[in-house]
DNA sequence: AGCACGATTAACT
DNA sequence: GTTAATCGTGCTC
């Protein structure tokens, strides 16, 4: 498969949070390609959004979010916990695509190991969990994720008919006012063979 | 300088 | 259902 052109990402953050359904996170590591098709995705648009990193303006953490669209926004919370995310829109408006949930499809054994003692549907049911099982940390935050050579990439799969695409508002924002907190701004693909939780 | 809390997870009662 | 783990960030004093 190929990269995306950038000019995907420069698009409006909610239409490509729906679009990056279906598509391949790439990972190599150590030489070996470790790959999972995205079911779950967030949208998280601009200062205007209370529940966005950039809801309080510039800071060193949310830097990343105002620079070019289809670099990775990697950032550290709980302590212990790496996420992922996909910038998107317009170079200085802050939006960004938070990767919820994968499908492995190869190099499921390093996987495994990534992800011990833990069923293969836990694996990467989660924001946190699917960094650990691919192993995405800080050193990628900037990383430029329409690099064909990349270490971390993102690869045009399948995709997604309308019809198979759930929406819900987004997870883990209860301290969130509205309307923010109840925006249907979280897709997921239905029948994906995961469960949520 | 101090503090409350976080786009979470796994383990435990 | 409840809670500990564990520390960077942003806000208040």
């Amino acid at each position: 498969m190929s990269v995306f052109s950038p000019v995907f990402f420069e698009r409006p953050v909610l239409l490509v949070a729906r679009d990056l359904l279906g598509a391949q996170l790439i990972r190599i590591q150590n030489g070996v390609r470790l790959s999972g098709t995205i079911i779950e995705a967030e949208a998280y648009d601009g200062e205007q959004d209370l529940a966005c990193h950039a809801r309080s303006g510039h800071t060193p953490r949310n830097e990343v979010m105002y620079g070019p669209a289809g670099h990775a926004y990697i950032y550290f919370t709980y302590g212990m916990h790496w996420m992922m995310n996909v910038v998107t829109g317009e170079t200085g408006y802050p939006a960004a695509v938070l990767l919820r949930g994968l499908l492995p499809t190869e190099g499921l054994d390093i996987i495994a190991s990534q992800r011990k003692g833990q069923s293969d549907k836990l694996w990467c049911n989660g924001p946190a969990k699917l960094t650990r099982a691919f192993s995405i940390d800080g050193l990628f935050n900037r990383a430029d994720l329409c690099d064909p050579f990349g270490d971390l990439r993102l690869e045009i799969g399948a995709k997604i008919p309308e019809d198979n695409v759930e929406k819900t508002p987004r997870i883990g924002i209860q301290n969130t006012p509205e309307p923010w907190r109840s925006l249907p701004w979280r897709f997921l693909v239905k029948q994906s063979g995961i469960q949520r939780k």
